[in-house]
DNA sequence: GTAGTTGCAAAACTTTTGCACGGCA
DNA sequence: TGCCGTGCAAAAGTTTTGCAACTAC
């Protein structure tokens, strides 16, 4: 299959060496999982993936995404309502959710891994991985009800 | 009601303070909740609320953790799977989820308010509510896990 | 060639919604 | 008494599962 990237080389081993075996689908989801910056849900990555193979289902996408988190190249995050998106960023971050938008952004921060390493010591607590989500109003959501009252005011 | 508790008043006034009706379901609801310490699931609330009030539906335990969570008298904690569990515990602090048993560990921690304060500054977000959660295997179960592998070398 | 994967459909679950009846204030 | 809340059932949504056909290795 001459359409592979360069990057999907990498995907390609990583499945492989784990016993999985390499199918343009699988490739395909992994390929947007793992470039995507956007946080998306399965649904969302099945939309997406559809455009390239409109037969793909919802299922190989759930399964495909279960392997991805198995290798360690995606963490799932649980939002309220049962939403469940999914994040390729790995390293130990602070995910910033805004309510109102939607939007997660990926926040780097030297506390996230002091958390892990103080609180594993301190409870004698194994950690495989973390969550640090915080949620609220995102700067650009707060200036739009800032605007809002003041057309509100004028009004 | 002769049955309510003395906790029970603070329930009853929180609610009416806002406008909502104290009925005997939705106090049984809220005092169990607010009681519990092992963050329970909707439905596992359901089940212990049916043994009093056989007759509460599933739907009235939804709509009033709902109520509790506006009241911010507890937090929702979204685990993989699409779990849900509340959360009495209403200040900042990081949850252990063991992996293994489905326990989760409140911890108190200084770092959990210092998150929010410092995040907040940094990226100019308002915080409405955290979740600082860890995910692995706890104390107990690692030590389970111990003694198995002990048994298996006996063997 | 064979074992693992896919795609479809249906199942399993959790959470929400609409509506008639009943109970709180 | 009036209005809100309850309970039931059904809907809506997400994730999982079973199985026949297919395909990567």
């Amino acid at each position: 299959m001459s359409e592979f990237r360069k990057s999907d080389v990498s995907i390609i081993k990583a499945l492989r060496r784990k016993g999985y075996k390499a199918t343009p689908q699988r490739i395909a989801i992994c390929r947007f999982a793992l470039q995507s910056r956007n946080h998306p849900s399965a649904k969302r990555i099945f939309n997406k993936i559809r455009e390239t193979y409109p037969t793909v289902s919802l299922a190989t996408v759930y399964q495909t995404l279960k392997i991805l988190k198995e290798l360690s190249l995606v963490q799932e995050l649980n939002l309220p309502q049962g939403q469940t998106r999914f994040d390729p960023y790995m390293k130990p971050h602070i995910n910033l959710v805004c309510l109102r938008c939607g939007n997660i952004i990926d926040l780097d921060s030297p506390i996230a891994q002091e958390i892990v390493g103080k609180v594993a010591t301190a409870a004698e607590f194994t950690v495989t991985e973390q969550h640090l989500d915080l949620y609220g109003v995102c700067e650009k959501c707060a200036r739009k009800t800032e605007n809002l009252n003041l057309d509100l005011s004028t009004a």
